[in-house]
RNA sequence: GUGGCCAUGGUGUAAUGGUUAACACACUGGGUUGUGGUUCCAGUAAUACGGGUUCAAUUCCCGUUGGCCACC
């Protein structure tokens, strides 16, 4: 048994999942790093804040380095020197979000390269030879995400053309295992329908009937409101099996994170906490009552009322990972002048920060 | 000392004898949800001073002050 449920409170569910480097507490978050580093930081600030696991993307990989180069030099966890778990995110979003670029058909999507606008075709078989390749220990099926808000017709579409590339990556996902660098990866289909309960629930029933060690909820997070995913969620927890991880993608906000906890979540990636980082919006803590809706604030690190600011980034009571030790040695006031002169450090600190809020807060949901 | 050139937001530059004087940077505030991006959006802020010509001057003229250059 990879996922073992713990326990089930009105806080959410806790349990273990068991990945091929190293078991993970649920629900966690991870970090995103889509070209094969999290954006500012080494593998060894990943370590040092104390994530287990790292999110990467296989349709960036796919066209740098390359899937050949990725085969030579044996695998993603090699290359970054990343001991913790990875997962890769299919390319489906960029499906999605490269629109402007893409043709689907029932083979694949036809991308145009966003690097050198070489038309390329990514199918479910090849989305997983290049997770193999990386050597992935969550591999995600390629899906088709669609825009919200959507004619039914589309999204019935979308739904029917992700149940049949699930089946394709199962049957090639089982067909590459003997041989991979990481043979006892896990597999994860994705459940589309948008905002539509009726084609939620048909999606993830043709997704089980399949089976897959973990579900992972698609197509949220693209602009509906926080309440329309509320409800996908609570129509889906007494569908899905209990003793399978289950996996909201792309999303959210830390406030948003408690309340899909509160609905049966056991996983999370956004880029959020990195990309506001690097924009210089830091999370706050203001309290460890997850049960207020203002626990936390976020800072905008430009403002000038930082700019006399001693407090620290993390409170020096309050350290217990080796980055928190770096981050409390820094205040406010250093992290906004680094931000205002350009220092690339401010960057490195904030999105060191935000990480660790997003990892603490999981922390808090675990308890 | 003589001659020449110049003076526009915080900074560097536009423009014009006729409504709300433009742009960039800086400054101030906001955005970002399975990451093409040190990014996007918005806001505050100026015609050196005094006089003259004119219906109307930031623009033309004179003076003052300040700066730059050349010559002695």
């Amino acid at each position: 048994m990879s996922f073992e449920l713990i326990g089930r409170s009105e806080q959410g569910r806790t349990g273990k999942l068991s990945l091929p480097h190293g078991d993970m507490q649920t629900p966690f978050f991870m970090p995103i790093a889509t070209k094969g580093a999290v954006k500012t930081l080494s593998s060894f600030d990943i370590e040092r804040l104390a994530s287990p696991i790292v999110l990467s993307n296989t349709y960036h990989l796919w066209l740098r380095p390359g899937l050949e180069l990725m085969k030579e030099v044996g695998g993603l966890h090699k290359f970054m020197d990343w001991h913790g778990n990875i997962l890769t995110d299919s390319g489906g979003f960029q499906v999605f979000s490269l629109s402007g670029l893409r043709k689907l058909t029932e083979e694949g999507v036809q991308f145009q390269s966003h690097i050198d606008g070489a038309k390329m075709m990514l199918t479910p078989e090849l989305c997983m030879d290049i997770q193999r390749a990386i050597g992935s220990d969550i591999v995600m099926v390629l899906d088709v995400c669609t825009e919200l808000p959507a004619t039914r017709e589309k999204l019935v579409n979308a739904l029917e053309l992700t149940t049949r590339w699930a089946k394709r990556s199962k049957e090639q996902f089982e067909k590459t295992r003997e041989g991979s660098v990481n043979p006892n990866a896990k597999l994860f289909g994705i459940i589309q329908g948008g905002t539509d309960i009726e084609l939620r629930i048909r999606s993830a029933k043709e997704l089980m009937e399949i089976g897959f060690d973990g579900y992972a909820i698609g197509g949220l997070s693209v602009g509906e409101p926080f309440e329309e995913a509320c409800k996908v969620l609570e129509a889906l927890d007494p569908i899905l099996p209990k003793d399978k991880p289950r996996y909201f993608m792309g999303g959210a906000q830390p406030h948003e994170i408690v309340g899909y906890t509160a609905r049966g979540i056991d996983m999370f990636d956004c880029v959020l906490p990195t990309r506001n980082a690097r924009h210089g919006s830091v999370y706050l803590s203001k309290s460890t009552n997850l049960t207020q809706c203002d626990f936390y604030e976020v800072a905008n690190i430009h403002n000038a009322k930082w700019k006399t600011s001693t407090q620290s980034l993390v409170a020096k009571d309050d350290v217990r990972t080796p980055a928190d030790e770096e981050l409390s040695r820094y205040t406010m006031g250093y992290l906004r002048h680094l931000f205002t002169v350009d220092e690339m450090l401010g960057q490195r600190l904030a999105t060191m920060m935000n990480l660790r809020f997003y990892l603490r807060l999981m922390e808090e949901l675990r308890k």
